[in-house]
DNA sequence: CGCTCCCTTGACTCGACTCAAAGCAGGTGG
DNA sequence: CCACCTGCTTTGAGTCGAGTCAAGGGAGCG
Protein backbone atom coordinates (compact mmCIF):
# COMPACT_ATOMS: atom_id res chain seq x y z
CA UNK A 1 0.00 0.00 0.00
CA UNK A 2 1.28 3.53 -0.86
CA UNK A 3 1.18 5.97 1.69
CA UNK A 4 2.95 9.07 1.50
CA UNK A 5 3.54 10.02 -1.73
CA UNK A 6 -0.24 9.84 -2.85
CA UNK A 7 -1.77 11.62 -0.14
CA UNK A 8 -3.01 14.32 -2.58
CA UNK A 9 -5.53 11.91 -3.42
CA UNK A 10 -6.41 10.37 -0.08
CA UNK A 11 -7.04 13.62 1.35
CA UNK A 12 -10.67 13.59 0.99
CA UNK A 13 -11.71 9.94 0.41
CA UNK A 14 -10.03 6.76 0.67
CA UNK A 15 -8.58 5.55 -2.75
CA UNK A 16 -10.10 1.82 -3.47
CA UNK A 17 -7.01 -0.68 -3.98
CA UNK A 18 -7.91 -0.27 -7.97
CA UNK A 19 -7.64 3.04 -8.45
CA UNK A 20 -4.36 2.45 -5.90
CA UNK A 21 -2.90 0.45 -8.53
CA UNK A 22 -4.22 2.59 -11.42
CA UNK A 23 -2.08 5.74 -9.68
CA UNK A 24 0.57 3.15 -9.56
CA UNK A 25 0.58 2.57 -13.27
CA UNK A 26 0.36 6.23 -14.09
CA UNK A 27 4.01 6.80 -13.94
CA UNK A 28 6.07 6.46 -17.17
CA UNK A 29 9.71 6.86 -15.40
CA UNK A 30 10.96 7.51 -11.91
CA UNK A 31 13.95 10.20 -11.43
CA UNK A 32 16.47 11.25 -9.24
CA UNK A 33 18.09 14.70 -8.48
CA UNK A 34 20.33 16.22 -6.28
CA UNK A 35 20.43 19.10 -4.39
CA UNK A 36 19.82 22.58 -6.32
CA UNK A 37 19.60 20.50 -9.69
CA UNK A 38 16.62 21.28 -11.83
CA UNK A 39 13.58 19.58 -12.44
CA UNK A 40 12.09 21.76 -14.93
CA UNK A 41 13.28 25.14 -16.55
CA UNK A 42 10.61 28.04 -17.20
CA UNK A 43 10.19 28.03 -21.17
CA UNK A 44 11.12 24.34 -21.56
CA UNK A 45 8.33 22.53 -23.58
CA UNK A 46 5.80 20.62 -21.35
CA UNK A 47 5.09 17.16 -21.06
CA UNK A 48 5.15 15.58 -18.06
CA UNK A 49 3.75 16.65 -14.58
CA UNK A 50 5.33 14.79 -11.63
CA UNK A 51 4.52 12.97 -8.17
CA UNK A 52 7.11 14.15 -5.45
CA UNK A 53 8.43 10.85 -3.85
CA UNK A 54 10.97 12.43 -1.37
CA UNK A 55 12.58 15.91 -0.82
CA UNK A 56 11.36 18.98 -0.85
CA UNK A 57 11.35 20.81 -4.42
CA UNK A 58 10.46 24.93 -4.86
CA UNK A 59 8.85 26.09 -7.44
CA UNK A 60 9.62 29.23 -8.69
CA UNK A 61 9.15 32.06 -11.48
CA UNK A 62 11.63 34.98 -12.63
CA UNK A 63 10.54 38.39 -12.71
CA UNK A 64 12.39 41.38 -13.63
CA UNK A 65 13.79 40.17 -16.33
CA UNK A 66 15.58 37.06 -14.15
CA UNK A 67 17.28 40.02 -11.17
CA UNK A 68 14.38 38.93 -8.84
CA UNK A 69 13.07 35.60 -8.42
CA UNK A 70 9.47 34.72 -6.61
CA UNK A 71 9.46 31.54 -5.29
CA UNK A 72 5.48 30.38 -5.52
CA UNK A 73 5.29 27.47 -3.59
CA UNK A 74 7.58 24.43 -1.07
CA UNK A 75 6.97 20.82 -2.46
CA UNK A 76 6.81 18.08 0.03
CA UNK A 77 6.26 14.49 -0.68
CA UNK A 78 2.80 13.88 -1.89
CA UNK A 79 2.74 17.13 -4.14
CA UNK A 80 1.78 16.68 -7.87
CA UNK A 81 4.32 19.27 -9.64
CA UNK A 82 4.46 20.95 -12.74
CA UNK A 83 0.13 21.28 -13.21
CA UNK A 84 -0.17 24.78 -13.06
CA UNK A 85 1.69 24.87 -16.50
CA UNK A 86 -0.27 21.84 -18.38
CA UNK A 87 -2.59 24.05 -20.31
CA UNK A 88 0.75 26.07 -21.49
CA UNK A 89 2.99 25.16 -24.63
CA UNK A 90 5.84 25.85 -22.21
CA UNK A 91 6.35 25.63 -18.20
CA UNK A 92 6.10 28.61 -16.71
CA UNK A 93 7.69 27.23 -13.12
CA UNK A 94 11.25 26.33 -12.83
CA UNK A 95 10.85 23.11 -10.43
CA UNK A 96 14.46 22.90 -8.19
CA UNK A 97 15.37 19.75 -5.85
CA UNK A 98 15.89 21.64 -2.66
CA UNK A 99 17.57 18.59 -0.90
CA UNK A 100 18.09 15.02 -3.11
CA UNK A 101 14.86 13.93 -4.71
CA UNK A 102 12.72 10.85 -5.81
CA UNK A 103 9.82 12.07 -8.30
CA UNK A 104 7.78 9.51 -10.72
CA UNK A 105 7.38 11.10 -13.86
CA UNK A 106 3.75 11.63 -15.39
CA UNK A 107 3.08 12.10 -18.66
CA UNK A 108 0.46 14.44 -19.29
CA UNK A 109 -1.33 11.94 -21.79
CA UNK A 110 -1.44 9.30 -19.01
CA UNK A 111 -2.78 12.26 -16.74
CA UNK A 112 -5.85 13.03 -19.00
CA UNK A 113 -6.35 9.44 -19.24
CA UNK A 114 -7.09 9.17 -15.49
CA UNK A 115 -10.30 11.57 -16.59
CA UNK A 116 -11.82 9.15 -18.46
CA UNK A 117 -10.87 5.57 -16.22
CA UNK A 118 -10.59 7.19 -12.99
CA UNK A 119 -13.25 9.92 -12.52
CA UNK A 120 -12.62 10.06 -8.79
CA UNK A 121 -9.55 10.28 -8.80
CA UNK A 122 -9.70 12.75 -11.26
CA UNK A 123 -11.85 14.72 -9.08
CA UNK A 124 -10.10 14.18 -5.97
CA UNK A 125 -7.06 15.75 -7.92
CA UNK A 126 -9.50 18.54 -9.30
CA UNK A 127 -10.35 19.22 -4.92
CA UNK A 128 -6.91 19.41 -4.34
CA UNK A 129 -5.50 21.94 -6.75
CA UNK A 130 -8.73 23.91 -5.99
CA UNK A 131 -7.36 23.78 -2.64
CA UNK A 132 -3.61 25.16 -3.86
CA UNK A 133 -5.58 28.06 -5.21
CA UNK A 134 -6.58 29.20 -2.40
CA UNK A 135 -3.75 28.56 -0.08
CA UNK A 136 -2.25 31.05 -3.56
CA UNK A 137 -5.25 33.60 -2.59
CA UNK A 138 -3.86 33.31 1.07
CA UNK A 139 -0.64 34.19 0.11
CA UNK A 140 -0.94 36.95 -1.83
CA UNK A 141 -3.37 38.41 0.69
CA UNK A 142 -0.68 37.92 3.18
CA UNK A 143 2.21 39.32 0.57
CA UNK A 144 -0.20 42.50 0.37
CA UNK A 145 -1.06 42.98 4.15
CA UNK A 146 1.46 41.38 6.60
CA UNK A 147 4.61 42.40 8.15
CA UNK A 148 8.12 41.07 7.18
CA UNK A 149 8.41 39.04 10.62
CA UNK A 150 5.11 38.08 9.92
CA UNK A 151 5.81 36.40 6.53
CA UNK A 152 8.92 34.73 7.49
CA UNK A 153 6.83 32.89 10.47
CA UNK A 154 4.23 32.42 8.02
CA UNK A 155 6.76 30.57 6.15
CA UNK A 156 8.28 28.54 8.98
CA UNK A 157 5.05 27.44 10.20
CA UNK A 158 3.52 26.32 6.55
CA UNK A 159 6.90 23.98 6.52
CA UNK A 160 6.37 22.71 10.35
CA UNK A 161 2.83 21.47 9.51
CA UNK A 162 3.42 20.16 6.89
CA UNK A 163 6.20 18.27 8.30
CA UNK A 164 4.15 17.17 11.33
CA UNK A 165 2.25 15.88 8.65
CA UNK A 166 4.79 13.12 7.99
CA UNK A 167 5.60 13.10 12.15
CA UNK A 168 8.87 14.04 11.29
CA UNK A 169 8.55 16.64 13.29
CA UNK A 170 9.87 18.02 16.26
CA UNK A 171 10.27 22.11 17.35
CA UNK A 172 13.84 21.73 15.07
CA UNK A 173 13.41 22.78 11.36
CA UNK A 174 16.29 22.14 8.85
CA UNK A 175 15.69 24.61 6.00
CA UNK A 176 17.29 23.92 2.84
CA UNK A 177 17.02 26.93 2.25
CA UNK A 178 19.12 30.11 1.84
CA UNK A 179 17.96 33.52 3.30
CA UNK A 180 17.99 34.26 -0.27
CA UNK A 181 15.04 31.76 -0.92
CA UNK A 182 13.38 32.48 2.38
CA UNK A 183 13.34 36.56 0.78
CA UNK A 184 12.12 35.11 -2.44
CA UNK A 185 9.36 33.53 -0.82
CA UNK A 186 8.22 35.91 1.56
CA UNK A 187 8.48 38.73 -0.89
CA UNK A 188 11.31 40.50 0.61
CA UNK A 189 14.90 40.86 0.36
CA UNK A 190 17.69 38.93 1.49
CA UNK A 191 19.07 41.39 3.55
CA UNK A 192 15.44 42.45 5.42
CA UNK A 193 15.26 38.63 6.13
CA UNK A 194 18.67 38.63 8.04
CA UNK A 195 17.10 41.35 9.91
CA UNK A 196 13.79 39.88 10.86
CA UNK A 197 15.13 36.61 12.16
CA UNK A 198 17.79 38.44 14.17
CA UNK A 199 14.13 40.41 15.22
CA UNK A 200 12.17 37.05 15.82
CA UNK A 201 15.70 35.87 18.29
CA UNK A 202 15.62 38.54 20.09
CA UNK A 203 11.97 38.31 20.48
CA UNK A 204 12.77 34.54 21.70
CA UNK A 205 10.36 33.13 19.37
CA UNK A 206 13.22 31.43 17.12
CA UNK A 207 16.92 30.54 18.24
CA UNK A 208 19.63 29.11 15.52
CA UNK A 209 21.85 25.94 15.46
CA UNK A 210 24.14 26.47 12.72
CA UNK A 211 22.05 26.13 9.84
CA UNK A 212 19.41 24.44 11.86
CA UNK A 213 16.15 26.97 13.11
CA UNK A 214 14.67 25.97 16.54
CA UNK A 215 11.22 27.09 17.04
CA UNK A 216 11.14 28.23 20.80
CA UNK A 217 7.39 29.35 21.08
CA UNK A 218 5.37 27.97 18.37
CA UNK A 219 1.99 29.11 19.95
CA UNK A 220 3.36 32.79 19.47
CA UNK A 221 4.51 31.86 15.83
CA UNK A 222 1.30 30.64 14.81
CA UNK A 223 -0.43 33.35 16.13
CA UNK A 224 1.87 35.67 14.13
CA UNK A 225 1.61 34.20 11.10
CA UNK A 226 -1.82 33.94 11.41
CA UNK A 227 -3.08 31.93 9.09
CA UNK A 228 -6.74 31.20 8.28
CA UNK A 229 -8.22 27.91 9.03
CA UNK A 230 -10.35 26.42 6.68
CA UNK A 231 -11.59 22.68 7.35
CA UNK A 232 -12.05 20.37 4.44
CA UNK A 233 -14.53 18.23 3.46
CA UNK A 234 -14.21 14.60 3.89
CA UNK A 235 -15.49 11.95 2.21
CA UNK A 236 -18.36 14.48 0.73
CA UNK A 237 -21.62 12.11 -0.47
CA UNK A 238 -20.90 13.74 -4.27
CA UNK A 239 -17.63 12.78 -3.80
CA UNK A 240 -17.86 9.28 -3.10
CA UNK A 241 -20.80 8.74 -5.34
CA UNK A 242 -18.77 8.85 -8.06
CA UNK A 243 -18.33 5.76 -9.68
CA UNK A 244 -15.27 3.56 -7.95
CA UNK A 245 -15.01 1.50 -10.18
CA UNK A 246 -12.09 3.03 -12.76
CA UNK A 247 -12.31 1.56 -16.13
CA UNK A 248 -9.28 -0.46 -16.96
CA UNK A 249 -9.63 -1.24 -20.51
CA UNK A 250 -7.34 -2.56 -22.96
CA UNK B 1 -25.91 27.31 -29.52
CA UNK B 2 -24.69 29.49 -26.18
CA UNK B 3 -21.06 30.89 -26.93
CA UNK B 4 -19.80 33.79 -24.58
CA UNK B 5 -20.81 31.92 -21.43
CA UNK B 6 -19.42 28.93 -21.79
CA UNK B 7 -16.28 30.25 -22.94
CA UNK B 8 -14.29 28.66 -20.43
CA UNK B 9 -15.07 24.99 -21.53
CA UNK B 10 -14.17 26.34 -25.40
CA UNK B 11 -10.49 28.23 -24.87
CA UNK B 12 -8.75 24.32 -25.29
CA UNK B 13 -10.77 22.29 -27.27
CA UNK B 14 -14.60 23.19 -29.18
CA UNK B 15 -17.33 21.13 -26.75
CA UNK B 16 -19.41 18.41 -29.14
CA UNK B 17 -23.36 19.14 -29.35
CA UNK B 18 -24.01 16.79 -26.54
CA UNK B 19 -21.18 18.27 -24.33
CA UNK B 20 -22.80 21.66 -24.72
CA UNK B 21 -26.47 19.87 -23.65
CA UNK B 22 -24.93 18.78 -20.95
CA UNK B 23 -23.16 22.03 -19.14
CA UNK B 24 -26.41 23.49 -20.56
CA UNK B 25 -28.36 21.10 -17.88
CA UNK B 26 -25.75 21.37 -15.61
CA UNK B 27 -27.72 24.13 -13.70
CA UNK B 28 -30.24 23.77 -11.28
CA UNK B 29 -31.20 27.91 -11.05
CA UNK B 30 -30.51 31.15 -12.62
CA UNK B 31 -30.38 33.99 -10.60
CA UNK B 32 -29.67 37.21 -11.07
CA UNK B 33 -28.32 40.01 -7.98
CA UNK B 34 -28.01 44.02 -8.49
CA UNK B 35 -24.65 46.09 -8.45
CA UNK B 36 -23.16 45.35 -5.31
CA UNK B 37 -25.50 42.69 -3.98
CA UNK B 38 -23.59 39.93 -2.32
CA UNK B 39 -24.14 36.20 -4.14
CA UNK B 40 -21.94 34.55 -1.77
CA UNK B 41 -20.39 35.18 1.71
CA UNK B 42 -16.94 34.02 3.16
CA UNK B 43 -18.21 31.69 5.96
CA UNK B 44 -21.30 30.38 4.05
CA UNK B 45 -21.85 26.70 3.69
CA UNK B 46 -20.46 25.48 0.12
CA UNK B 47 -23.33 24.33 -1.72
CA UNK B 48 -22.97 25.43 -5.34
CA UNK B 49 -20.57 26.91 -7.85
CA UNK B 50 -21.84 29.13 -10.67
CA UNK B 51 -21.71 30.24 -14.43
CA UNK B 52 -21.31 33.48 -14.44
CA UNK B 53 -23.54 34.79 -17.92
CA UNK B 54 -23.50 38.03 -17.65
CA UNK B 55 -21.72 40.86 -15.53
CA UNK B 56 -18.66 41.14 -13.52
CA UNK B 57 -17.92 40.02 -10.17
CA UNK B 58 -15.07 40.78 -7.64
CA UNK B 59 -13.98 37.55 -5.19
CA UNK B 60 -12.54 38.98 -2.47
CA UNK B 61 -11.27 37.91 1.10
CA UNK B 62 -11.40 39.59 4.39
CA UNK B 63 -7.87 40.45 6.15
CA UNK B 64 -7.02 41.55 9.12
CA UNK B 65 -9.97 40.68 10.67
CA UNK B 66 -12.39 42.58 8.68
CA UNK B 67 -10.27 45.86 8.36
CA UNK B 68 -8.81 45.54 4.73
CA UNK B 69 -10.09 43.52 2.11
CA UNK B 70 -7.95 41.87 -1.04
CA UNK B 71 -9.84 41.67 -3.81
CA UNK B 72 -8.37 38.19 -5.06
CA UNK B 73 -10.02 38.29 -9.14
CA UNK B 74 -12.50 39.85 -11.37
CA UNK B 75 -14.60 37.87 -12.88
CA UNK B 76 -16.52 38.13 -16.39
CA UNK B 77 -18.88 36.56 -18.32
CA UNK B 78 -18.02 32.82 -18.76
CA UNK B 79 -16.13 32.69 -15.72
CA UNK B 80 -16.58 30.00 -13.25
CA UNK B 81 -17.09 30.89 -9.77
CA UNK B 82 -16.72 29.56 -6.59
CA UNK B 83 -14.64 27.00 -7.28
CA UNK B 84 -11.72 27.61 -5.13
CA UNK B 85 -13.70 26.55 -1.85
CA UNK B 86 -15.09 23.32 -3.12
CA UNK B 87 -13.01 21.39 -0.81
CA UNK B 88 -13.95 23.41 2.15
CA UNK B 89 -17.20 23.06 4.61
CA UNK B 90 -17.06 26.98 4.59
CA UNK B 91 -16.47 29.38 1.56
CA UNK B 92 -13.44 31.24 1.60
CA UNK B 93 -14.63 33.95 -0.74
CA UNK B 94 -16.90 36.90 -0.81
CA UNK B 95 -18.55 36.91 -4.38
CA UNK B 96 -20.43 40.38 -4.77
CA UNK B 97 -21.67 41.53 -7.98
CA UNK B 98 -19.77 44.51 -9.46
CA UNK B 99 -22.55 45.36 -11.89
CA UNK B 100 -26.53 43.93 -12.40
CA UNK B 101 -25.18 40.02 -12.90
CA UNK B 102 -26.83 36.65 -13.95
CA UNK B 103 -24.95 33.32 -13.08
CA UNK B 104 -26.25 29.78 -13.32
CA UNK B 105 -26.59 28.03 -10.30
CA UNK B 106 -24.59 24.95 -10.43
CA UNK B 107 -24.43 22.05 -7.39
CA UNK B 108 -21.76 20.82 -6.33
CA UNK B 109 -22.69 16.95 -6.91
CA UNK B 110 -23.71 18.12 -10.37
CA UNK B 111 -20.36 19.29 -11.17
CA UNK B 112 -19.04 15.97 -9.34
CA UNK B 113 -21.12 13.88 -12.12
CA UNK B 114 -19.76 15.85 -14.76
CA UNK B 115 -16.41 14.27 -14.13
CA UNK B 116 -18.12 10.63 -14.58
CA UNK B 117 -20.33 11.93 -17.84
CA UNK B 118 -18.24 14.12 -19.73
CA UNK B 119 -14.41 13.27 -18.93
CA UNK B 120 -13.14 15.90 -21.70
CA UNK B 121 -15.77 18.95 -20.27
CA UNK B 122 -14.19 18.05 -16.59
CA UNK B 123 -10.68 17.72 -17.72
CA UNK B 124 -10.94 21.14 -20.14
CA UNK B 125 -12.59 22.62 -16.53
CA UNK B 126 -9.38 20.99 -14.81
CA UNK B 127 -7.28 22.57 -17.64
CA UNK B 128 -8.93 26.32 -17.13
CA UNK B 129 -8.53 26.38 -13.31
CA UNK B 130 -4.90 25.35 -13.44
CA UNK B 131 -4.82 28.79 -16.02
CA UNK B 132 -6.23 30.32 -13.16
CA UNK B 133 -3.33 28.98 -10.67
CA UNK B 134 -1.14 30.60 -12.65
CA UNK B 135 -2.56 33.92 -12.99
CA UNK B 136 -2.33 33.83 -9.24
CA UNK B 137 1.19 33.34 -9.29
CA UNK B 138 1.55 36.24 -11.42
CA UNK B 139 -0.51 38.51 -9.31
CA UNK B 140 1.16 37.11 -6.45
CA UNK B 141 4.94 37.75 -8.28
CA UNK B 142 3.57 40.78 -9.29
CA UNK B 143 2.34 42.38 -6.07
CA UNK B 144 5.80 41.70 -4.00
CA UNK B 145 7.58 42.67 -7.53
CA UNK B 146 6.27 46.04 -8.79
CA UNK B 147 5.57 49.65 -8.05
CA UNK B 148 2.00 51.04 -7.70
CA UNK B 149 2.18 52.45 -11.20
CA UNK B 150 2.42 49.16 -12.70
CA UNK B 151 0.41 47.15 -10.68
CA UNK B 152 -2.84 49.77 -11.34
CA UNK B 153 -1.47 49.57 -14.91
CA UNK B 154 -1.83 45.91 -14.83
CA UNK B 155 -5.31 45.82 -13.63
CA UNK B 156 -6.65 48.35 -16.22
CA UNK B 157 -4.48 46.31 -18.79
CA UNK B 158 -6.12 43.05 -17.50
CA UNK B 159 -9.45 44.53 -17.87
CA UNK B 160 -9.00 45.76 -21.49
CA UNK B 161 -7.62 42.22 -22.62
CA UNK B 162 -10.86 40.55 -21.43
CA UNK B 163 -13.12 43.12 -22.85
CA UNK B 164 -11.39 42.39 -25.88
CA UNK B 165 -12.74 39.10 -26.24
CA UNK B 166 -16.12 40.03 -26.13
CA UNK B 167 -15.61 42.86 -28.74
CA UNK B 168 -17.31 45.06 -26.82
CA UNK B 169 -13.91 47.02 -26.25
CA UNK B 170 -12.62 50.16 -27.28
CA UNK B 171 -9.89 52.46 -25.79
CA UNK B 172 -12.77 53.41 -23.15
CA UNK B 173 -12.81 51.37 -19.60
CA UNK B 174 -16.27 51.74 -17.57
CA UNK B 175 -14.85 50.39 -14.28
CA UNK B 176 -17.87 49.67 -12.14
CA UNK B 177 -15.10 49.80 -9.42
CA UNK B 178 -14.11 52.36 -6.04
CA UNK B 179 -10.44 53.46 -6.04
CA UNK B 180 -10.85 51.54 -2.60
CA UNK B 181 -11.69 48.52 -4.88
CA UNK B 182 -8.87 49.01 -7.01
CA UNK B 183 -6.95 49.52 -4.13
CA UNK B 184 -7.51 46.74 -2.37
CA UNK B 185 -7.08 44.44 -6.01
CA UNK B 186 -3.66 46.22 -6.48
CA UNK B 187 -2.30 45.73 -3.03
CA UNK B 188 -2.40 49.60 -2.01
CA UNK B 189 -4.42 52.19 -0.38
CA UNK B 190 -7.35 53.88 -1.61
CA UNK B 191 -5.16 57.20 -1.12
CA UNK B 192 -2.56 55.85 -2.69
CA UNK B 193 -4.34 54.57 -5.78
CA UNK B 194 -5.80 57.96 -6.31
CA UNK B 195 -2.22 59.41 -6.51
CA UNK B 196 -0.96 56.89 -9.15
CA UNK B 197 -3.67 57.60 -11.35
CA UNK B 198 -2.87 60.96 -11.30
CA UNK B 199 0.91 60.08 -11.93
CA UNK B 200 -0.95 57.55 -14.66
CA UNK B 201 -2.64 60.91 -15.72
CA UNK B 202 -0.02 63.38 -15.93
CA UNK B 203 2.32 60.54 -18.02
CA UNK B 204 -0.59 60.96 -20.68
CA UNK B 205 -1.09 57.54 -20.05
CA UNK B 206 -4.69 57.57 -19.32
CA UNK B 207 -7.78 60.48 -18.91
CA UNK B 208 -10.83 60.34 -17.09
CA UNK B 209 -14.17 61.55 -17.85
CA UNK B 210 -16.40 61.46 -15.25
CA UNK B 211 -16.00 58.10 -13.82
CA UNK B 212 -15.20 56.55 -17.54
CA UNK B 213 -11.04 56.22 -17.75
CA UNK B 214 -9.84 56.53 -20.90
CA UNK B 215 -6.90 54.91 -22.47
CA UNK B 216 -4.77 57.17 -24.26
CA UNK B 217 -1.24 54.62 -24.97
CA UNK B 218 -2.23 51.26 -24.63
CA UNK B 219 1.03 49.97 -25.82
CA UNK B 220 2.73 51.78 -22.88
CA UNK B 221 0.50 50.69 -20.66
CA UNK B 222 0.75 47.09 -21.52
CA UNK B 223 5.12 47.70 -21.23
CA UNK B 224 4.52 48.88 -18.23
CA UNK B 225 1.91 46.11 -16.49
CA UNK B 226 4.30 44.01 -18.32
CA UNK B 227 2.21 40.76 -17.88
CA UNK B 228 4.19 37.87 -18.57
CA UNK B 229 2.87 36.34 -22.03
CA UNK B 230 2.28 32.53 -21.68
CA UNK B 231 0.86 30.55 -24.66
CA UNK B 232 -2.12 27.92 -24.29
CA UNK B 233 -2.10 24.97 -26.06
CA UNK B 234 -5.14 24.58 -28.52
CA UNK B 235 -6.58 20.88 -29.12
CA UNK B 236 -3.55 18.99 -27.51
CA UNK B 237 -3.87 15.18 -28.56
CA UNK B 238 -4.44 14.39 -25.50
CA UNK B 239 -7.33 16.47 -24.69
CA UNK B 240 -8.93 15.26 -27.74
CA UNK B 241 -8.24 11.41 -27.77
CA UNK B 242 -10.91 11.45 -24.54
CA UNK B 243 -13.63 9.91 -25.00
CA UNK B 244 -15.62 12.51 -27.06
CA UNK B 245 -19.35 11.08 -26.25
CA UNK B 246 -20.25 11.84 -22.64
CA UNK B 247 -22.25 8.98 -21.07
CA UNK B 248 -25.97 10.35 -20.95
CA UNK B 249 -27.65 7.30 -19.19
CA UNK B 250 -30.65 7.31 -16.90
C1' DC C 1 -31.53 70.32 2.54
C1' DG C 2 -28.53 67.34 4.55
C1' DC C 3 -26.77 62.76 4.28
C1' DT C 4 -23.48 59.46 2.80
C1' DC C 5 -20.09 57.94 -0.34
C1' DC C 6 -16.21 58.77 -2.75
C1' DC C 7 -12.48 61.41 -4.52
C1' DT C 8 -8.66 64.67 -3.71
C1' DT C 9 -4.75 66.84 -1.43
C1' DG C 10 -1.33 67.86 2.20
C1' DA C 11 1.94 66.73 5.90
C1' DC C 12 4.22 63.32 8.25
C1' DT C 13 6.00 58.60 9.36
C1' DC C 14 8.13 54.33 8.78
C1' DG C 15 9.10 49.73 6.94
C1' DA C 16 11.61 47.74 3.63
C1' DC C 17 15.03 48.48 -0.15
C1' DT C 18 19.74 49.79 -1.80
C1' DC C 19 24.45 50.05 -1.67
C1' DA C 20 28.41 48.70 0.46
C1' DA C 21 31.74 46.38 3.24
C1' DA C 22 33.20 42.91 6.22
C1' DG C 23 33.03 38.21 8.42
C1' DC C 24 32.40 33.16 7.78
C1' DA C 25 32.11 28.82 6.21
C1' DG C 26 32.92 24.85 2.91
C1' DG C 27 35.14 23.12 -0.91
C1' DT C 28 38.89 22.64 -4.24
C1' DG C 29 43.34 22.38 -5.85
C1' DG C 30 48.14 23.16 -5.37
C1' DC D 1 47.83 21.48 5.16
C1' DC D 2 47.27 25.87 3.69
C1' DA D 3 45.57 29.40 0.27
C1' DC D 4 42.10 30.82 -2.29
C1' DC D 5 37.74 30.86 -4.10
C1' DT D 6 32.85 31.48 -4.07
C1' DG D 7 28.51 31.67 -1.86
C1' DC D 8 26.07 32.99 2.29
C1' DT D 9 25.35 35.71 6.36
C1' DT D 10 25.76 39.87 9.07
C1' DT D 11 25.87 44.84 9.95
C1' DG D 12 25.74 49.84 8.93
C1' DA D 13 24.13 54.15 6.70
C1' DG D 14 21.08 56.40 3.87
C1' DT D 15 16.88 56.66 0.79
C1' DC D 16 12.27 56.34 -0.74
C1' DG D 17 7.77 54.38 -1.78
C1' DA D 18 3.71 53.65 0.22
C1' DG D 19 0.95 54.01 4.46
C1' DT D 20 -1.45 56.95 8.00
C1' DC D 21 -4.01 60.65 9.63
C1' DA D 22 -6.69 64.40 8.65
C1' DA D 23 -9.44 67.74 6.34
C1' DG D 24 -11.97 69.54 2.51
C1' DG D 25 -14.84 69.09 -1.86
C1' DG D 26 -18.22 66.83 -5.14
C1' DA D 27 -21.91 64.17 -6.51
C1' DG D 28 -25.90 61.56 -6.00
C1' DC D 29 -30.00 60.56 -3.28
C1' DG D 30 -33.85 60.43 -0.03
Amino acid sequence: MEHVPVQRFCEFMTPSTIELQFLDELKSDQREYRRKEVITREGEKVANVFLLRSGWVTSSFAVDSGKRNQLVKLHFPGDVLGLPSIALTKTAETLIAATPTKVDVIPIERLASMFERAPRLAFTLFLSTQQERLMLMDHLAAVSHTSAQQRVAALLMYVHRRLKLFGECSDVLDLPMSQQQIADAAGLTSVHVNRTLGELKRADLICTEGKVIRLLDIDRLEELAAFPDRASVRNPWWLTSIGQQPFMGD
